[in-house]
Formats: structure tokens, sequence, C-alpha cells
DNA sequence: CTGAAAGCGCTTACAG
DNA sequence: CTGAAAGCGCTTACAG
């Protein structure tokens, strides 16, 4: 018996009942009476009634859908953080949609658009790398005239009036390079495959700082992440290297297999701190120190507030931070 | 300004024209005299107009979406599987909607029954490790049953008469432990945290098959997750191993590291085979040998499926091989 | 060429 | 206690 689900009018007209009695039974509508209402929740229960979602959303304005719009989700940072969004919102009566920008701004541009009439009832969003540098933010504002909550996370546009969960990128690597310092590391170089992006420069800041204040010249790697292993090889065969930060997986692995080659020891000769999963931090040799971004806290977060804008239509935007913290193991 | 978009009602007071006339001019109907459609056009594209998804849904019964049900996004297999996914729904009129069950059962048949009705036209779905241990299908059935398209990939039911993708896993194993075999190992050790998945029955009856083929005998280690480095360095101390097959990435990296610990040389002493994502395999020390599942080729196939599926109407399930290939690299 | 009407499946104020 | 009616925003067969 393939077909659709029963509606409202099938029962109606199985029990000769009206409609809108059926509606009120199965919402237990104190208007209907014991006998009529067991008739209807009982045959409802036979043919596995379930109401529409597509007709109570049009009737009532609400979707009670998110979208998730990020750029990627091979990627353990977003991974992780959609988990914490996805672990939230599934206690709640909302779903998630995901769309995976692949940090094209068309695509992003195209989703907003998409879902914004109807669709969903708010976006959380890591902006992609190519918005971030055309600086064009006109499909958050759009959506939000049109009474959608967005929330940003990671990835966040100051000038853009939303909430925003972000991380302390600036502080966590300025504590982390203060910290080889304070261990006579000298010469620090950071790798980075991720310096397009925001978050990349933060990161590049606090390592900046606290390498001038401590009096150490600084040495800035970038690369894509397909060329980091080999940039940083290079490097090692000619400089002096006592530390490595890798900002981001990529980078770490990268890293470590760098000095690997290079003969030299980790952590005696070059300590190395990087980017990377839990879990997979707990799985390399040796295993490795990570700035721990919580990923899932700041998912969990950013579902939190947009669950809470879209319910109480509020104005106030919220900005939350949660810092990232060194998680020391063998490699520093 | 805040508030909802403009609708058909909403422009068609402005212009003073039927509401009919004005969904037909914005669907370039030849109905419409030019003039009126121009001065429509013209109108809609300055309010920014947009159909109301949930309305067209409700009208065509199409709601274009596509429930995409997974355990987990952090796992590289899923993650990219859902990167190929996206791929190929992204240029069709089509969403996706992704949930995950984290392996919960309960949470996989909620899943269904929460978006069957009205939500979503069809389902991917990777089943979840309790659905296949409690061997409750009844969600699946049911949603087919109301007229929605069915298709799993990688986690897989046989009995469940719907579209599937797959990969080869007993003959990848086979042939992986055929390789090593040929090439003088005999110690050869199978280390899987997967062992209550089907894939994973699969992948150890493959390798079960080439050893007694080859009149090795065999060793198989099984272990949650985190203890898998330790339950492969203590077999090590006790046992003579010339080569592991590690069946995920954790298993992977905690075979990678007990190797390193037991201070035997790889490929030398100890091959090594795991199943990790190219990129990562690329950054390890040494580059690891890895058995190929192709995860984003098998998500696109799912995605192409289910389209087909639900756009012919048809009944005709198909089944899809992708073969999981060798990638050899240093570590064997 | 334009518009009134019915309908997708529901909810709810209103009447009886 | 029950039901007819209006309406969410759209589409489309039908009438004019």
């Amino acid at each position: 018996m393939a077909g659709s689900n029963i509606t409202l009018k099938q029962l109606s007209s199985i029990l000769g009942v009206s409609i809108s009695t059926i509606s009120k039974a199965l919402k237990d509508s104190h208007e209907i009476s014991d006998a009529t209402k067991n008739r209807i929740v009982e045959l409802a229960k036979l043919h596995n009634y379930q109401p529409n979602k597509i007709a109570v959303g049009l009737k009532s304005g609400k979707t009670n859908t998110i979208a998730v719009v990020i750029p990627s989700v091979q990627n353990s940072f977003f991974a992780r953080a959609l988990y914490g969004i996805e672990s939230l919102i599934s206690e709640t009566n909302f779903n998630i949609i995901v769309c995976l920008t692949k940090e094209s701004h068309a695509k992003e541009v195209e989703t907003f658009n998409m879902l914004s009439n109807g669709v969903v009832d708010g976006f959380i969003v890591a902006v992609c790398e190519e918005t971030q540098s055309l600086q064009n933010y006109d499909h958050f504002t759009n959506v939000m005239e049109n009474g959608k909550s967005v929330v940003m996370f990671d990835r966040v546009i100051e000038s853009v009036n939303c909430g925003k969960v972000t991380t302390n990128d600036f502080t966590a690597l300025s504590e982390a390079t203060q910290k080889l310092i304070s261990s006579d590391r000298k010469n620090i170089v950071l790798l980075s495959t991720i310096h397009k992006l925001n978050v990349g420069k933060q990161r590049t800041q606090g390592y900046l700082k606290a390498m001038n204040a401590g009096g150490f010249s600084p040495t800035i790697l970038e690369s894509d992440e397909k060329q980091a292993g080999a940039v940083m090889s290079e490097y090692l065969k000619a400089h002096p290297v006592d530390a490595i930060i890798a900002l981001d997986t990529d980078a770490s692995l990268a890293a470590l297999k760098a000095v690997k080659i290079s003969g030299k020891q980790i952590p005696k000769d070059v300590a190395v701190i990087g980017y990377v999963s839990e879990r997979m931090a707990h799985n390399l040799t040796p295993e490795l120190t990570t700035i721990n971004q919580h990923s899932y806290t700041i998912g969990n977060a950013a579902a939190r507030m947009i669950v809470e804008s879209i319910r109480t239509k509020s104005k106030e935007m919220q900005q939350v931070v949660v810092s990232s913290t060194l998680s020391v193991r063998d490699s520093s």
C-alpha cells in the first residue's frame, strides 16, 4: 500500500465527524467529549496518523527548522561543532538543515536565499573564506530584515549585528607562545594553512604579540594544506628551530612529519603545539600538545543562542566567548 | 523593517491585479500579456519576492528535501560521504536535512517518524549500530509504505527492499591480506574497533578467508577506540607480529603508535595497512598504506540514486557496489 | 488576456 | 459538545 500518510480529512470521512473535531480531539482539547476523543484517538493510532509538518508550518508561520551553513564537515573542528549543534537541537522540537558552502561565496548566498522564505526560522553560520575576503554581507542582513535569526560561530563578521559565538584565538596563541618561551624555546615558528581566514589572522596576531614581548623574532610559514609538510621541511634544513605552533589539523600533522624527517627529536629538540581533535592528539606519536577549541561547546552555545533567539523573538544580540585551553601532552 | 517576505497577495493588492495573474506572470506563463508581465516582474524584483517554499511544498506534495541519517560526522568516512552527497544534491533543486543518530536506535526511529510526513521526500541512511543488533527495521518499511524513497549506504540491511550502495569489504580485506602474505608476512593481526558492525564483520571475514587460504592462523584483536592502542601494545610484547591491518581511523593511528612504542620499524619489521582519509594518510609518518573506500563516490552514488528514485517514482531498487582499492604507501 | 474558485492539510475563532 | 468557515501562500483548471 504505497501512498501518503493518512490525513485529517480521511479520518473525518471514515468516522463521519468533522475535520475540526478530529483536529481538536487529537490535541486533547477539553472541548471534545471523552467518548468521541477515544474513538478518534484509537482510529488515528490504528492508521498511524502523523500531522503533516508542512501544513502545520504553513499555518503557523514557523518551520521549526534551523539551517547550519558551514564551509565543510571534513575538518574536525566543524564536524565536532556540528555534533554540538545537533546534540542541543535534537533535544528541542527543531530540526537542522546542513549546507556546506565549500568556501564559496556564491554557494553561501544561494543557500541563504533558498532557505530564507519558509524553509527555516534561522541560520547558524560559519562565514566562508570567500565572503570574508569579498566583504559582501548582504545575504546576512537581508534574511535578518525578513525576521530570521542569525548566529555566527567561529568565523564571525564583526560588522553584522547578529548573535556570535567565538573563541579567544588571540589570547590562546599568545599564551601558548609564552608557554614555549618560558620553557626556553627561542626559535618558535608558526605554521599556518589558514592565513586567509580571520581566525588565522587572530591567531597569528597572538603569536606575534608574545614573540615581540619576549624580544624574539617571529617566523611565519604560510602554505596550502598539501605543501605544508614540504615547506616546513625546507625551512628546518636551513634554520634553527626549537618549537613549532601549527594552526590546524593539516599543519599539525605536517609539522610532526617534517620534524621526524629532519631526524630531530620531539620534544627534546623541537616542541610542537597543534590544533587537532582530542582523540587524534591522543593517538599520535608522540601525543600532541594541543590548543583545544572546545568545538562541541561552541556548537552547543550557538545552537542554544539561536533557539532562544527564535523563541523570544528578541532583537538583543548576544556575544559568547568560549575560551580555548592548552592541553599539554608529550610533544612540548 | 522586520517581518516576513512579501507574498503574492501583497503584490496583488499593490498592483490591483489578481493573485492568479501574478503567479502566472512570475512563471512567465504565455497566458499573460507582456505589458502586465513586465509590471509584475519589476515590482517583484523591487521587493525581492521569493515564493514561499513551504506553500509550494504543500500544494505540490513535494518537499524537495532529502534526509541524510547517519551515525556521526566525526569520522572521516561519513564526513566525506556526506560531502559526496551534498555535492550532488547541491546541483539539483533538492536540499538535505542531516540527522545524526549517534548509533542510537531510538534516535533513528524518531528521526524517520518525525520527517516522514511532509518534511522530506526520501531518506539516505547509514543504519546505526544498535538497529543492526536489534534487527528492528519497521521504521524503514513504514516510510517506504508511505511512498518515501529510501537508499542505504555502507551500513546496509540486506532484508530491506530499498536502494543500496555498498563497498566490497569482504574482497578488499581478502586482497589486502593476500598482498601481505605474498610479501612474506606470516603473523598478520587484525585490529578492529568496529566488530559490532556488519561492515566490520564483512572485513573480518575477508581477512579470515585469505589467512585460511594461505594456511596461516588468524589473530583478531577487538577493542573500543580508546583501548585499541593499549591492546595492540600488549599483544606486541608477547607475540611475533609482522603485519597489522587496522579497520578504521582510530585503530590505524593506534596501530602505528603501538608499533612505534614497541621499538619496531615500519614497514621493515611490521607492515601496517589501515583505513584513514587520503589526506591524513599522506601526512602520517610513515605515510600509511590504506584501503581506500572512495567515500565521496559512495555518497555521490547514494545521492544520485535517491534523486532518481524520487523523480521516477520507480519501485525498482538498485544496488551499486563501489569497489575499495588499496593505496600503497610507505607503511607496507 | 485576466480573474474567481478550489484545494494542498492543517488550526482556530466563531456559531450553533 | 460539534461543525462550518476562514485562512496560511501558493498553483492551476476553469470561466469569462
